[in-house]
This record gives C-alpha cells, structure tokens and sequence, in this order.
DNA sequence: TTATTAAGATGATAATTGTCATGTTATATT
DNA sequence: AATATAACATGACAATTATCATCTTAATAA
C-alpha cells in the first residue's frame, strides 16, 4: 500500500482518474514539503515546472499591487491542485502561494502529469474541467466585483468561506484569515472591512469572537449578498 | 478542397491541430449562421451541446446584472472559439453571447470536439491552453478592477482594444462600441466612462472624431494606465 | 421630411469607499 | 514581566464614483 492511493487529493482532484500503476508512478517521482504559515510555495514569476498537491492546510494564491496591497485571488485547501494553469501555459506563475496554515503539499514534476495526459484521456478531462471550474469562478467574481458593493461582497464571501471551510467547535469560521487578508478577497481596504465586520456584529449578522468570525443570521447575510 | 481547411479559425485555434481527415469530418459537421450586430449567439442558462467558430465580425461575452447593467467579460473576434467553457463542463452558458459587429459563426457539435478529445492529444493540449489563457487573463483583470481606477481601467481598456483589434483607416479603434459597452467592459457607470472619455480628449490623450475614438498619445495613456 | 428614439454629454449632488491619524488589544520576543 | 510588534478598531476627512436630471446630437422609423 502506498501513500498516494489514499491520500485526499488522489480521491478529490484529478488524480482520482489515474489507475493503480500510475498512482505508482506518481508515488514514486513526488517530493513532499512542509510549509509554515506565511511561508511561500511559490512566487510570481518563478517557473514551477509541475504541480502541488495540496494534502493538508490552507493557501492563498494572490498578487502584490504596486501600494503593497495583497490581492487574494483564491484559496486552495486540502484535496486540490494548485500550479495547473501555469504548467499547461509553460509560464511563470502569474500568482504568489502563500500558505494560510501549516500545509502538506507534495510536488509532481512536469514530465510526469504530461505522461498522463498522453495516455489517460480521463485524466486530461479532468484537469481540464478542473481549470474550467476556476475560469467560471473567476468570471464571476469578476462580475460580483464591480455589481455588488464592499458591503455584498464581504456577505457573500463570509458565506462562501463557511462553505468552502466549515465551522470549528465553536462555531466560528474554521479558516483563520487576518482582516487584511480578508479584505484582500473581497477586495477594498483593510479598514472598510474592519469597519462592515463592526456592522455585521451590531446588526446581529455575526459574532465577533475574538478575531474569529461565528455566522449568527445565515438567512439575512444571503439576502444583503444577493440584493 | 473544404472550406474549413482555409478558414482563419482553422489557422488560429486549438483547431490547427486537427490532421486532414478530422478537419474533412468538422467540415461536415459543423453549421454556419449569420448573425446581425445586437443578435444573440446564446443567452445565459442556455445549454449549447458544442463550440462556436467566430469565422468573421466581434463579439461581446457578457452577463446582465440585477439593476439591468450589463458587465462584458470578454470580447472575442474572429479566429476565436466561443463557449468551449461550457462544453467542456458540461454546464448551461454561464454569460451571453452576443454580436457587437455582424458575425458569421460555424457551430460545432459537442460530439464531434470529444472526438477529437479522445483522438488527438494535441487538440486536447490545445484547448486545455485556450481555457488556461482566459483564466489567467479573467485573474489580472479581476486584480485591476481592485487595484486601480476607474480612469486607469479606461486607458488600459483602450490600449488594450487597440492592440487586440487594431485601427481603421481613419485611425480609430477598429472596434465600435457604445459608451454605454466600454463602460460594461471597464466596470463602471455610462456617465462615468462618457466624463473620463470627455477628460481624455481635453488633455490631448485621444481624440473623439463622431463616436470613435482615436488614440493620440499611447505613451501617456500607457502611463497613466499602469501608474 | 418629420417624429421618435437612442446615444452621447454635462452639471449637481449624494453615496460609497479609501486614506490618514490615533488608540486599543493581542501576540510574540527578549 | 517588560517591551516590541502586529492585528484590530474607530473617528475624521477626502476622493472617487454613482445617480439623477437635463440637454444636445445622431440614428431610425413613420
């Protein structure tokens, strides 16, 4: 038994499409990392030459902005892929990732998923829906940017995290992100979120514990989203 | 000899790749349709079982907002394939597509580009590399909507059309759109993009001869766009 | 041609959001 | 424990941008 064939991302991601031999192979040529919170696994501009399996924790793929502001363009967690599109387009990463909390990945190089695309035409499939999924995220988001206000957009997102991540023991928003990273999803200034945050609280929408974020009023945040 | 094998799709999509026979196959496949400026190619929840050819004219991708605002996600123009999204993610369209000149268009049965999916890894590879572009161009415009201004956004979306569609002969964008589409494209308000075109003609950076506009000073719009 | 509608233009004003300043509370370091 | 630093919070203010109203000009229909 090895490890790839349990491990969360064969069974989430693409991979789920490689056989019992392949998941050999791909055992055999992946290096595993460890990465600290706010370390980086790759930075703009570096040539990743494969893929990261994303095993445990969380990352942010994001880019600095001349005034130093960090624009967050995605999180990956645990069970996904991250590095596709640059290794499809042969390019330098066009984003930095970050990790959000300690994560597990392991690296895939190159020759090795270009081997699968040749001869697994499931495989191919897959990661092509894989970044189709991520243009449609996208498109959308773009859209949500200039139709919705800061306001909208800090309901939607705090909805869309409590999806995507879950709730700890207490309720709270089990992703940990800082005001300004979470100002740096929804896209405004660090300040303005602090500020809705505060509103949200005094409205009854959520409950500020500590630094954590617990959802009180699901229902009024979908419609303040939406509206 | 078909017309397929001639067309300027053929020579600038993920269908250069098609060997002779395949593209004899498309050729007898496919439909062609003659669509007037204004005319829908397909709407928004509309299930399209397939690809479009932009043989000839422009289109706008866009997706209509809750206040009747209609934010234009991508333009595409001939050589282009249109809605390879959808097709490969088996999904309702998720924008409109519509002509902004009069197009002609060659419909592509799904049957067909999975046909080609499963026999020619190049096409696939292709394709894969088509939807890896427009996601990394949705993310950099996604960051701009954040990180710059409205008047930024303007000079880079002109630079932009000028580059992408070219001049006519008169030496104005090639691509005619309202105020009321570039300020779609841009992300703001119809008044807003009208003021700022207004602001740019008086310090000289373009010239607005009727409703077109020309490019007088790409360096300083170039300047203004990135600083 | 004339009437009608759409597109473009501009002013006045309000709303949203960003910036700067400052204070407080946590967290980390020595 | 004391100090330093980072994160959070809030007020005051300015800048940007949207909205509404009105007008002109161009395009289209009758």
């Amino acid at each position: 038994m090895n490890k790839c064939d349990q491990c969360i991302v064969r069974q989430l991601s693409s991979l789920k499409a490689l056989n019992k031999e392949e998941v050999i192979k791909l055992a055999s040529s992946k290096t595993t990392y460890k990465i600290k919170k706010g370390e980086a696994i790759f930075e703009e501009g570096e040539v990743t030459n494969g893929v990261f399996c994303v095993k445990d924790g969380v990352g942010k793929l994001s880019k600095l902005s001349a005034n130093g502001k960090d624009q967050i363009v995605k999180l990956v967690k645990s069970g996904e892929l991250l590095g596709q599109r640059s290794m499809i387009s042969n390019e330098p990463a066009n984003l930095t990732a970050k990790a959000i909390a300690d994560m597990e990945v392991c690296f895939i190089p190159k020759t090795e998923i270009i081997n699968f695309f040749n001869t697994n035409n499931q495989f191919s499939l897959n990661m092509m829906q894989s970044v189709c999924e991520d243009l449609k995220e996208s498109e959308n988001e773009k859209i949500a940017l200039v139709q919705k206000t800061v306001k909208q957009r800090l309901a939607e997102t705090l909805l869309h995290l409590h999806d995507a991540f879950g709730e700890d023991t207490d309720k709270t928003l089990k992703v940990q992100l800082t005001r300004e990273e979470l100002a740096g999803i929804i896209g405004t200034a660090t300040e303005s979120c602090i500020r809705l945050l505060s509103d949200f609280n005094k409205l009854g929408l959520i409950e500020l514990v500590g630094k954590k974020i617990l959802l009180k009023d699901v229902r009024a945040l979908k419609k303040l989203a939406d509206n």
